[in-house]
DNA sequence: GTCTATAAACGGATAGAC
DNA sequence: GTCTATCCGTTTATAGAC
């Protein structure tokens, strides 16, 4: 486990990179099937490589699955966190950014819906929602940059509501990142939920489902401590 | 899958039934480890019987994993129902449930803890959690009062929150729904949470858990629409 | 109903040719 | 870097004795 491969640095000028093709793929299934229930073999066919080069560019199931994470979160995790810091500076010295616009900057940051089919819209934010329930799942599984971005929002959201201490803050903003990770996760979730009851037109157009949220959040970060 | 087979009429006074046995270790090492993560062996073994009897009880793997929820759901789903009922009758003909009332009731209901290793507490409530996120699950996982139970508290926030149409409330029992099964599910989930960030003094204590829920979820029911 | 033994397929990982 | 062939343990499921 300290032995990880790093990215070779012969870029060559191929179609499409092996490794790359291996990450889409794998990024797809872990997130219709899990991590348990994807093999390897699912993976290599369906990016159309043989079996072995699984094991040679990332040395187990679980060192793909880790560099899926990394390159998933690696790259949106930045993007939110300089939303927040020009958030910031524009609020100037001492003014807290509001509470309704730290919500809303996070959540549209996290279901932000690029082209449909790609790694980088959809797919991946299931995959990242799907980690959080990954029975087998631990740190391991999340690069640092998340763990900053998470800290920022404390802290912001800390000088946004001055009333609270810090405990209640860190306890609302995990019920925000969990609450949005379910949404998110939720294809198969907001199905089974409508067919049980649930049957009113619930849609999973992201726009419609952060229209619902922000409200929903902000008043419960709002809310009087317990 | 229409072949299911119905529990045996002979009521063996048996030490613990064998089925029986079967269903709790089942149902400890899914929530454990996933559906796909748990093979039949890990869960016979757990139950000390031989390897066959799950597909004689239950048919097939899925068959048996059918089975615990049906178990798990059936029985608190028609507990948590007569509250409710119990409920709106004590607060008479057109008066309705107040929202703090009905949060808190699904809430207890959802987290309240028993003996730690008991099926009928913990690890149940981790197992209906869990089912919300496994990848395969769809619909027939789900045993049908789990539906009546929604479908009723939709009803009662809806003459709680008269100011809010349908579509509203449906959403945001919807957020609540999820929102319990995260915490609920979130073994591992808090653990990484507070690794990363939010490393604040959260505790998976269910009595805290409500504590600094309900205020959130009571807000989140009474904001303005969208 | 219970158990042993085994079937038949699939899992992750690797050796070694190219 | 890429690919084939293979090792070997584990998987679900079943056949058939008790």
């Amino acid at each position: 486990m300290s032995t990880r491969r790093t990215r070779p640095v012969s870029q060559s000028p191929s179609v499409l990179d092996t490794r790359e093709r291996i990450l889409d793929a794998a990024a797809r299934l872990f997130t219709a099937h899990g991590f348990a229930g994807t093999s390897i073999r699912m993976i290599t066919g369906d990016a159309g490589v043989p079996v072995a080069l699984v094991n040679y560019h990332f040395g187990s199931k679980r060192g793909l699955m880790e560099a899926v994470m990394e390159r998933a979160l690696g790259r949106h995790g930045g993007t939110r966190l300089n939303y927040l810091e020009k958030l910031e500076r524009d609020a100037g010295e001492d003014k807290p950014v509001p509470v309704k616009t730290l919500v809303e900057t996070f959540l549209s940051s996290a279901l932000r819906l690029t082209r449909r089919d790609d790694l980088s819209g959809t797919v991946f934010k299931q995959l990242v929602a799907r980690a959080f329930y990954e029975p087998g799942a631990d740190a391991s599984f999340f690069p640092t940059e998340y763990a900053e971005t998470i800290e920022r929002y404390v802290q912001a959201f800390r000088r946004a509501l001055p009333h609270l201490n810090e405990t209640d803050v860190v306890w609302r903003v995990y019920f925000m990142v969990g609450l949005v990770a379910y949404v998110i996760a939720g294809k198969d979730t907001m199905r089974i939920t409508q067919q049980y009851g649930l049957d009113g037109q619930l849609t999973d157009d992201p726009a419609q489902v952060l229209d619902r949220l922000v409200p929903f959040l902000v008043a419960g970060f709002a809310a009087p401590p317990p």
